[in-house]
RNA sequence: GGCCCCAUCAUCUAGUGGCCCAGGAUACGGCCCUUUCAAGGCUGUUACGCGGGUUCGAAUCCCGCUGGGGUCACCA
């Protein structure tokens, strides 16, 4: 049977990391094994879903390259894919709990268990929600036995009935998971408003879905207790469950919005990384497949299994995430990567056409560049008229010498029939037969008129990057300084 | 604090009882190459949290401790 996995982000911010990598590990299980990738909005929280969210994470999404085969802009044959165009739906099933005893109205107000709340940190002298939790605090409804309807606003809660007994589930990642069932509450299943909360709408709709795994963070274990509690109430078939290590930041915290700005992964876009080169490193964070640390996409693809899922959380590397962006701008064809930096090259106001002379540039950095962001400025002076020299650098390599040197450089220069790197690069050696002088005591000089600075690719490459009518240009211009 | 999960180099990890006085990658150091800077090649330092078992034999299995993380909303 061909698996169906979902993601289901609550649009509530940017495409998190973490969010990004258990979208990558659910499209990755489903394209192996040519099963159904889907995309949820979990917009129940209407405080803080935006429709700008929506669009954040379907643009992040789309910037990894991940696609779905049902949801927003896609359809499907489960419809709807966005939670608050179903409540209907859930109020259908909350009702039918309710019919069979299952759960239960509350007409509790919300004001009414917060002063229970205080009435209980009172009798203990607390006063936070934490002191309250390590208290032992819990709400108990006087509703709970109770059947009559009335005209005043109530919540739908579920109504657990612990045997004394040991729930849980089997877990792809971790094995069997259990704990006692009376350590569950009767969580809510429907607002006073009538928007169902998450671990109910999470489970009619995995179910409507028909999805068959469910791969998520571990910061879900604990409600997955509780929405097994409600397939077995409903006596729906249960999906099988994959509970992923978490991502830490580097204060070992789960990776947050708030703490860490490398949550947000259309950081890293803007940060010069490449897409998949993110992809690759998320991907391998917590998962492996052997020693392997380098994979294409097709490798992932082919590859991936929530079997190889490691169990233990994970701490960003932002110095190895550079170290496979370096990997990949290496390795993908100058034609895509200059393609891709005429972006970045822009944001510097250069105007640069992703044709031949960006491409021989994108060659000539692609190994001494980490970012794009890196390449461009790099790339940038090579678009420029003239240059202005680096005032320790002249007066280092630009003496009479190093004059001399750019004197007979230039007469060679000028007399090239051709204005490539292969035919440049020999006048140096030449020129270094000629006078006997040490190969760096010409091509510094040269380097230093034609850049301004001391470091540069090869001096071929880089005169012909310049081309012939910059580079005399800017030799005359240092021979005359 | 209750409950739940986890535990190999600084970090990501390989390892499923002998092939491991623990391998790869990143970072860091050295050497080589070299017209600069990179890249590349070679190479070095660094880890099985602790204590008990089980076994001829444990990083690998069991127990305890310790440590880290998660979760306890009319958020997801």
């Amino acid at each position: 049977m061909k698996p169906r996995v979902r993601f289901a982000p609550s649009p509530t911010g940017y495409l998190h990391i973490g969010g990004a990598r258990t979208a990558l590990w659910n499209w990755l299980y489903a394209r192996r094994l040519g099963g159904t990738f889907v995309l949820r909005i979990e917009d129940t929280d209407q405080e803080r879903s935006t429709p700008e969210s929506v669009k954040a994470i379907l643009d992040g999404l789309n910037w990894l390259g991940i696609d779905w085969d049902e949801g927003p802009g896609k359809g499907g044959p489960y419809p709807p894919y966005f939670q608050m165009e179903k409540l209907k739906r859930y109020h259908d099933v909350a009702e039918q709990l309710i019919a069979e005893g299952k759960a239960y109205r509350d007409y509790t107000t919300e004001e009414e268990t917060a002063q229970l709340r205080r009435d209980f940190a009172a009798s203990k002298g607390l006063t936070d929600k934490d002191d309250l939790r390590k208290a032992g605090f819990k709400y108990s409804s006087p509703w709970r036995e109770k059947t009559e309807k009335l005209e005043k606003p109530f919540v739908v809660r579920f109504k657990l009935q612990p045997k004394g007994e040991r729930i849980g589930f089997d877990d792809l990642v971790l094995g069997r998971l259990e704990k006692p069932d009376d350590d569950l509450d009767d969580f809510v299943l429907l607002r006073t408003d009538g928007i169902p909360l998450y671990n109910f709408s999470c489970v009619v709709d995995d179910h409507d879905m028909a999805i068959t795994h469910v791969g998520r963070g571990q910061e879900h274990i604990n409600s997955t207790y509780s929405q097994v509690a409600l397939y077995l109430a409903l006596g729906w078939q249960q999906p099988v469950f994959a509970h992923f290590p978490l991502i830490l930041g580097q204060n070992n915290e789960k990776l947050s919005k708030r703490k860490h700005p490398e949550a947000d992964v259309m950081a890293h876009q803007r940060a010069g990384v490449l897409p998949h080169a993110l992809l690759n490193f998320i991907c391998r964070l917590g998962w492996s497949h052997g020693n392997d640390e380098l994979f294409t996409r097709a490798q992932l693809v082919e590859f991936f299994d929530f079997a190889d899922v490691g169990k233990t959380n994970g701490v960003w590397n932002a110095q190895k995430l550079l170290s496979i962006n370096e990997h990949w701008i290496k390795t993908t064809p100058p034609t895509e990567i200059a393609a891709t930096l005429v972006p970045y090259l822009k944001a510097l106001e250069v105007d640069a056409a992703a044709d031949a002379k960006l491409e021989s540039a994108v060659k000539a950095f692609a190994p001494r560049a980490k970012t794009l962001v890196d390449m461009a400025q790099s790339i940038k002076p090579y678009y420029a008229r003239g240059v202005t020299l680096d005032a320790a650098a002249a007066a280092k390599h630009l003496d009479a010498t190093g004059k001399d040197m750019l004197t007979r450089a230039r007469a060679k220069l000028a007399a090239l029939p051709e204005w490539t790197a292969p035919v440049i690069d020999p006048i140096v050696d030449v020129i270094a037969t000629e006078t006997g002088a040490k190969k760096g005591a010409i091509a510094q000089p040269l380097r230093v008129a034609a850049t301004g600075g001391t470091t540069s690719p090869g001096i071929g490459d880089t005169l012909a990057l310049l081309g012939r009518d910059e580079t005399m240009l800017r030799i005359d211009a240092a021979l005359g300084s």
